[in-house]
DNA sequence: TGACAATTCAAACACCTGTTTCAAACTCGC
DNA sequence: GCGAGTTTGAAACAGGTGTTTGAATTGTCA
């Protein structure tokens, strides 16, 4: 919780290969058991270095694992970049399934997925002080990019909150094996479920995403919410519907 | 990891108060903090208990927790019925709306998310000794009852993988909001986001679903799946294109 | 090479964990 | 009302946690 020395990373010189090996094995054991699992103990151990080493080069844990986390983010980002470098005029269809593609990369590819595809997954289910800079800076932009491209495939008439739920749904798809691996390894007899084979995957939630965005961009949104079998009467309030309660 | 007396449920009578007390405070801290971060004495000082009641009642922390999981899933289940109280010769349309529905309720529900929904997203990403029962009593029959509704909604000659990949895109839709709540709220200004509106989502997800199925269905999947920029070349085996490793 | 700072190390610290102990307090059939 | 059996309670146990300490070692530059 306080800080040590904290050398400036410029001024260290062999000793940056210590930090480096805290570094590498922190990312492993991060994404193995979660922050609050993971011991300084074994990440030392791991690392080749002592006890103290985590406290000395980064601070305290904590610090140790926000480092981690924008390492491994920045490299996938860059490893996989979300656009996959496609030419800036591709076609809407394109870029989707680019998107598509490189999301499902960040998160399954084996060399990145037991480490930054896992810890983000813990994120999102056991949030740490780390979590809102990842939203900022990695997150937000590609909910921004997600829902570009969906505005060039939906009619420019659909309202907001159609074409938000669209984005979410495409997204959901993608992330449901990153989160539900160990469900999904017990749901079929071994060997059988290799679902994460990575073209077949990206090709399904391609399709299977632009054939609804067509049905539902022909449709235009026109149909208002009118839920099958809702008992409850609907708000008189068009947009306000949200509950007031500060959660 | 030992067993104390754990008398039968049975026997005990005044006791029968402190056992209640313990399985709620329960499903709150674990559905709270997780397993592993789950204190025994954050469980039994909310229940008003000793220490050692939990060892004496349920054996171990673990066993709690197992009992703890079972209740939950079951009074999910009663609740929010996976038929969702259909007449049996409903539509395959109607069932995947109910399903949809159900599932998406079991996930959201305020009275649920906070134990039911929180717990069984921690267990997808950090399992326990409990998921292998949970994925067998609860899951497991949910997943069949998805595959026989899109077998009635998909021709008869769509291929099984394509089928059951379907039915994780619908799935996939579903989780996401009890997965990536955290990160959802960081996405949008506060109070513009409250998408968990239960109408409003269930109605988007069945219809982007049916959508995607009907052309799907169309398509009869004929197309095998090419990927789009895949460098490597096909495999020349037309069906099992799956990795050989036990993994 | 010598001196000074940066880095490592073993040990200890203070605290928290699940579990056990065993005496005290209850219950309930008789 | 008694006494055996059940249930509670305060305290302790054995082990693990992140962090700190201060001496020993290493590295670096005059």
């Amino acid at each position: 919780m306080k800080a040590s020395p904290v050398p400036d990373p410029a001024v260290g010189a062999a000793a940056a290969a210590t930090r480096r090996a805290l570094l590498d094995a922190a990312a492993d054991v991060f994404a193995a058991r979660g922050f609050y699992n993971a011991t300084v103990r074994d990440i030392c151990r791991q690392a080749g270095a002592n006890v103290a080493a985590v406290n000395y080069h980064f601070g305290d844990k904590e610090s140790l694992y926000s480092a981690v986390l924008s390492e491994l983010s920045a490299r996938a980002q860059q490893r996989f970049p979300s656009d996959g470098g496609l030419a800036p005029d591709a076609t809407a269809r394109q870029r989707l399934a680019a998107f598509i593609r490189s999301l499902l990369q960040r998160v399954l590819s084996e060399e990145l997925s037991a480490r930054h595809g896992r810890i983000m997954a813990r994120e999102m289910v056991e949030p740490t002080k780390a979590l809102n800079r990842l939203v900022r800076e990695f997150i937000q932009p590609q909910a921004n990019q997600l829902r570009d491209i969906l505005r060039d495939l939906l009619p420019s008439a659909t309202d907001p909150e159609t074409s938000r739920l669209c984005g979410l749904s495409v997204v959901g798809q993608i992330l449901f094996y990153a989160h539900c691996r160990p469900v999904l390894q017990r749901l079929e007899p071994v060997g059988t479920f290799d679902v994460l084979e990575l073209d077949q995957l990206s090709h399904h939630i391609t399709e299977f995403s632009l054939a609804a965005l067509r049905d539902i961009g022909g449709r235009t949104s026109a149909a208002p919410p009118a839920s099958p079998r809702s008992r409850k009467p609907r708000s008189p309030s068009p947009k306000a519907t949200r509950r007031t309660a500060r959660h």
